[in-house]
RNA sequence: CGCGGGAUAGAGCAGUCUGGUAGCUCGCAAGGCUCAUAACCUUGAGGUCAGUGGUUCAAAUCCACUUCCCGCAA
């Protein structure tokens, strides 16, 4: 009925209702397209362009492109502590905001402005994993399943009440990069999923069993060989394709970018060198072999490659 | 002008400081050996030493500039 309305009052294109998007990685661009596709995007907002890689150069947010692509304004603002900006949002009149990895903290008097609601798309099954790591968590902890959630955003740091849910297993071996991929595609489905059946879906409000998923410190990328090998092959998926897992060797810093483990045990101290794979003795006897690796300066090679040109004996302990 | 590393055979690297025959570990090709292997033996092909200019009897190597690649930091 709502629908018929708006579709009547605005006759002369199929997109009816006035999405603001806010959003800014690679993360939230599936998402974007589907809602320019289907909708009416009439502002976007993202993080300003920022100064990138050895050449300081300003580069824009993912969103950010493929908004202007799409010739819809965007804005970017730094925080909404200036009124302007919360006057800025309420000029486009938006029936509904979306929101997907969009880095800043949205004031509740934005979150009230459209009529049908301020919806995030947050990437795990709430309430599990509130906060704004929780794939790289997921993958950290060795989860079997992660998931998308997509709720009504209140004033807590993903407390509101959910609407809409989709899990997929985690593969053994999936990086945080490949689910993170999936993911997203699967939070611009269900975003669009909930648009067209808003009117029949029930929101759930969370159970108070929460976990957090913070963001990684510096320094959790070290690898530790007392972990157990499953312990730091999730270490070294969650932290691939950024910023990887580390370790040292003879004062080279040498980032671990796939491992795998291996199905035997051994009864070497932890840190030995087992073999010219590359096997490593790790906690509680357990094995991790190293598939590829990269150093500083280098490009990504796998370990034979490695080997030929860098030397690791057989039964070296790695610190 | 944020800090740093690099470009040498298909891959990964040494050689550069101290200029003087283009090397290592692999891969590839051919042959041999083995019940067998990311095993071993023999032989072979494969290079504009990133580019341009300079110094020198002589430059991968020293000097200047250019292009491209990568790590850190944000």
């Amino acid at each position: 009925m709502t629908e018929d309305f708006v579709t009547n009052e605005i006759s002369k294109n199929s997109k009816k209702l006035r999405i603001v998007f806010m959003g800014t990685p690679e993360f939230a661009v599936p998402a974007l397209k589907k809602l320019i596709e289907k909708y009416d995007v009439v502002a976007v907002l993202t993080k300003e362009p920022k100064p990138v890689g050895r050449k300081m150069i300003l580069t824009k947010s993912p969103v950010h492109i493929v908004a202007e692509e799409n010739n819809i304004p965007v804005l970017t603002p730094k925080s909404f502590k200036d009124p302007l900006n919360i006057t800025n949002i309420q000029m486009y009149h938006p029936d509904m905001i979306v929101v997907c990895a969009y880095g800043l903290i949205i004031p509740e008097k934005i979150l009230l402005e459209p009529k049908y609601g301020c919806i995030n798309i947050h990437a795990s099954i709430l309430p599990k994993y509130r906060g704004a790591n929780p794939i790289q968590r997921a993958v950290l902890n060795g989860d079997r399943m992660a998931g998308i959630t997509i709720m009504s955003m209140d004033k807590g740091l993903d407390t509101g009440p959910m609407l809409l849910k989709e899990a997929i297993p985690v593969p053994q071996n999936m990086t945080y990069g490949e689910l993170e991929q999936e993911l997203s595609i699967i939070g611009s489905n269900l975003i669009v999923n909930y648009i067209d059946n808003r009117d029949n879906i029930l929101p759930q409000h969370q159970t108070n069993e929460f976990t957090l998923a913070p963001k990684l410190e510096k320094g959790e990328e070290k690898i530790n060989w007392q972990n157990t090998a499953t312990n730091i092959h999730n270490l070294v998926r969650a932290l691939n394709p950024r910023p990887y897992a580390t370790f040292e060797h003879n004062g080279n810093t040498i980032k671990l970018i796939k491992s795998e483990v291996v199905n035997e045990q051994t009864d070497k101290p932890t840190g030995t060198v087992l073999n010219n794979k590359l096997d490593i003795a790790c906690g509680k006897g357990t094995i991790l072999r190293i598939l590829s690796v990269q150093k500083s300066g280098g490009k990504i090679i796998d370990t034979k490659s490695f080997l030929n040109g860098y030397k690791i004996e057989i039964g070296e302990i790695l610190k």
